[in-house]
DNA sequence: AACTCGGGGGC
DNA sequence: GCCCCAGAGTT
């Protein structure tokens, strides 16, 4: 951990020398979220009533997800799957289509596939390690779930805790870091509400723009704020720009029907259902592209017409352009092997009904239905 | 440590 | 446009 200059490092962040500061920090932070804790879908008014299924499946919803966004599928999900035995039990489709829209689609794999283990095993994890060996379950996410669902002493930092900490002490450090610094700071026996207010906190007043500092219980004990460090802490990670993509496709119709193909169970959109179609390879030409996905994935001979139109869908690591190219089938191929897709589906696009889908996938459908 | 993995809201 | 969001898994 290495405290932000110019402030100089008044004692270790580490374990259990905090002193008198860490205290008083806990202590107020721990008054204030008993009047400001947010009420949430998945906290109940007595928060010893959390469990820990809708904790888990609450954590996993939340993952790189803002809160008004989780807020309607935690209610779904939970209305079908109210038990970890009812989703492990679910064909895996289910879940996904429950997820469409929600992205970071491995999450519903895993939780699905510890949702299987739990269900064998015939109870949840009781300790950190526990939850750890379960698929989908981080550092963080053991935290939350034992500490917030079963009352252990576990730090849990997530976004919102590493930057109300890096202010509050003026340092900067890895996740690691900062649980160890959380750790240090845990009240005894009521860790869950800690780890609730430091995220309560972060998300309302400690924002990452403009800090509401005088609404904050911590203000008069923040370092970053008396050195006035706030807008550089914590420090920004420059991520690259996310490059531009062009894919492409293929718009098979039916009687008014799509062929649309389930994606292989990993990876990107995997499980999804969506039109047949793949990413330009380098040097390739959009034509080229159609051709090449009949052949690879669907062991037809295609000829692309005229583009449909094209629909544009930003994901955190591309901007992908899908350009849409009805074609004309001119013959049928057997496969040398089996096809990148797992399976087929001719689907009508105004009501696709039960399928898992992306948003990329019903933007499609809408543009393909304008006209 | 850097990528992969969605989607949306706020400025 | 860019940043960030109750992160985890892989390389």
């Amino acid at each position: 951990m290495i405290p932000a200059s110019p402030i100089a490092p008044a004692r270790s962040c580490v374990d259990p020398a905090l002193g008198p500061e860490g205290a008083r920090a806990t202590t107020e932070l721990l008054a204030w979220y008993d009047r400001h804790a947010r009420r949430l879908p998945w906290r109940p008014e007595r928060p010893e009533a959390r469990d820990p299924w809708s904790t888990w499946v609450s954590e996993v919803m939340l993952q790189q997800t803002r809160v008004e966004t989780v807020g309607p599928y935690f209610e779904r999900f939970m209305a079908r799957f109210p038990t970890v035995g009812s989703l492990a039990e679910a064909p895996l489709t289910e879940v996904l289509t429950l997820w469409s829209g929600l992205g970071f689609y491995g999450r519903a794999r895993n939780l699905h596939a510890g949702a299987q283990i739990v269900a064998a095993v015939g109870r949840f994890p009781t300790d950190e390690a526990g939850w750890r060996a379960l698929p989908g379950v981080g550092s963080y996410m053991a935290g939350a779930i034992g500490s917030i669902a079963q009352g252990l002493d576990l730090p849990a930092v997530d976004g919102n805790a590493v930057r109300v900490l890096s202010r509050l002490w003026a340092a900067q450090g890895s996740v690691a870091d900062f649980s160890r610094l959380a750790r240090a700071m845990l009240p005894r026996g009521r860790a869950g509400a800690f780890n609730q207010a430091l995220m309560d906190l972060g998300s309302s007043v400690c924002t990452p723009r403009a800090p509401r500092c005088e609404a904050c219980p911590l203000a008069g004990g923040c370092r970053g704020l008396a050195a006035g460090l706030l807008a550089e802490l914590p420090p920004v990670v420059r991520r690259a720009a996310a490059p531009r993509r062009e894919a492409v496709g293929l718009v098979l119709e039916d009687e008014g029907r799509l062929l649309l193909a389930r994606r292989p169970p990993s990876g990107l959109y995997g499980g999804l259902f969506e039109l047949p179609g793949d990413l330009l390879a380098e040097g390739e030409s959009a034509a080229e592209a159609v051709v090449r996905v009949g052949l690879e994935r669907l062991g037809l001979e295609l000829q692309p017409q005229d583009e449909r139109g094209r629909v544009e869908h930003t994901l955190s690591h591309m901007r992908l352009v899908l350009r849409l190219f009805p074609v004309r089938e001119r013959g049928v191929l057997l496969l040398a092997e089996p096809s990148f897709y797992t399976d087929l589906a001719w689907v009508d696009p105004a009501a696709p009904g039960d399928l898992p889908l992306s948003r990329l996938a019903r933007k499609a459908f809408e543009l393909l239905l304008r006209r």
